[in-house]
DNA sequence: CGCACTCAACTGGTATGACCTCTTACCAGT
DNA sequence: ACTGGTAAGAGGTCATACCAGTTGAGTGCG
């Protein structure tokens, strides 16, 4: 049997790369725009062997924290500029560093979206996406049970909607709703706002029109306002 | 001096990885839900060492193509479902074997966002926004000319935004507009329909209120009206 | 003197082969 | 039938050597 002896167990040097690039570049350490040390120097630095190291780094260059080229010494973005939704993932990871700012941001970006993407599922399917939300009656009062419905009710309509690209989109946001609608549902004020919301919608389906973007619109924006109190205890 | 003797070098085996992966997956060699073969095999097969290929399949498996997981044979994903937006940028490369509705909902999509966008910019900056709109008038009648000038005002719109999500957004979005653009702009009607397009956005900044939105939202449905009769010829 | 070329010293990219660790499924013991 | 151990196969890591673009300083020629 093997047995744990420290709360954190030796990280593997996949997880340590990134932790130690990421956060080397939120701290300053790696600013945006200068050069990062060169792999050999940087396997050593972190104690891992290049291998390994370079995985982590052509992962983190796909979602726009690195530019690696062949010859050229690897450059650190400025993420905002280069970067691409993937971000978000990693940043989830790391979302205390985070100026709180940024989830305003974030939940701005859900408030237009996702009315646009109701409306275009009840469009399609105002009974599926009827006989969906009618199962958020019997929601437990659990913090997990809502993060969980609330997360497939959005997959669900931007499915519903008939246009992937909407899911692509939804899909990285994944990590960091996650997250931070655990936070959410953790206060008894959100899981409250929340049922009032499916509520509403179900009943926007039923009188059809374009009723259903002001509900969906007006519940996000509500979220964002019970939010920044919520935090702010 | 070097000569290049073939159209297509030698091509590099990151690159070959990729090509070799990706095509697998969209011709049906490589199923969503099927496990690839392992990493020694899949190795040999493309002919490449694993250190290299593993760094692709990690790369893949960011943008959502493939779950790689420790002891478990590495699994091809249905990207519809699992991708995220990274995804675009590498089906921009082999976009020829896309649906061709697929095209349309990007447009779609692009047709909800951007009159946000720029609502937004025109809301906190709209003296800048008429700046770098006006512009416009001096455009030479060249593709490359209209595919940067309006890529750039895009991405100027997202950074006047204040909302660096917006930006992300397009980020992923960058290649395979560029892509799209370029064909579009190639007809004289994309680039006319671009100029009164542009002259129009000025006049509503002038004219204030709402109307910048209702402006950009009638200019991307028509681009797309556009794009379906320009393909179908 | 000035331009162009060469080449050395960076950088990242690839190859090889050995070993570690996790997952799974089979199988022996209870 | 259940439990526990074990072996095979998957991905993960390591070490080392060498390949290949990039750059700029140095050198030769005009």
């Amino acid at each position: 049997m093997k047995v744990i002896l420290s709360a954190s167990p030796p990280a593997r040097p996949a997880q340590l790369v990134e932790r130690r690039i990421i956060t080397g570049i939120l701290d300053g350490t790696y600013p945006p725009g200068t050069p990062l040390p060169n792999e050999r120097q940087l396997a050593e630095t972190i104690g891992v062997a290049r291998p390994p190291l370079r995985e982590t780094l052509h992962r983190l260059a796909t979602e726009g924290w690195l530019t690696i080229a062949h010859g050229k010494p690897t450059q650190v973005n400025d993420y905002w500029e280069k970067g691409g939704m993937g971000l978000l993932s990693t940043l989830a990871k790391y979302i205390d560093t985070l100026p709180p700012q940024f989830v305003t941001h974030l939940m701005e970006v859900r408030s237009r979206l996702l009315p646009i993407i109701a409306g275009l599922a009840v469009d399609q399917a105002p009974d599926k996406v009827y006989a969906f939300l009618e199962n958020a009656g019997k929601l437990d009062d659990d913090v997990k049970a809502f993060v969980d419905f609330d997360w497939r009710l959005q997959l669900f309509l931007a499915t519903q909607s008939r246009n992937p690209i909407y899911k692509l989109i939804l899909n990285d946001f994944s990590l960091m709703f996650e997250t931070l609608a655990t936070a959410y549902f953790s206060h008894p004020e959100g899981r409250a706002a929340s049922r009032h919301y499916y509520r509403d919608l179900l009943a926007a389906i039923q009188a059809g029109g374009r009723r259903v973007e002001s509900v969906v619109m007006d519940a996000m924006d509500q979220s964002i306002a019970l939010w920044e109190i919520l935090k702010g205890v």
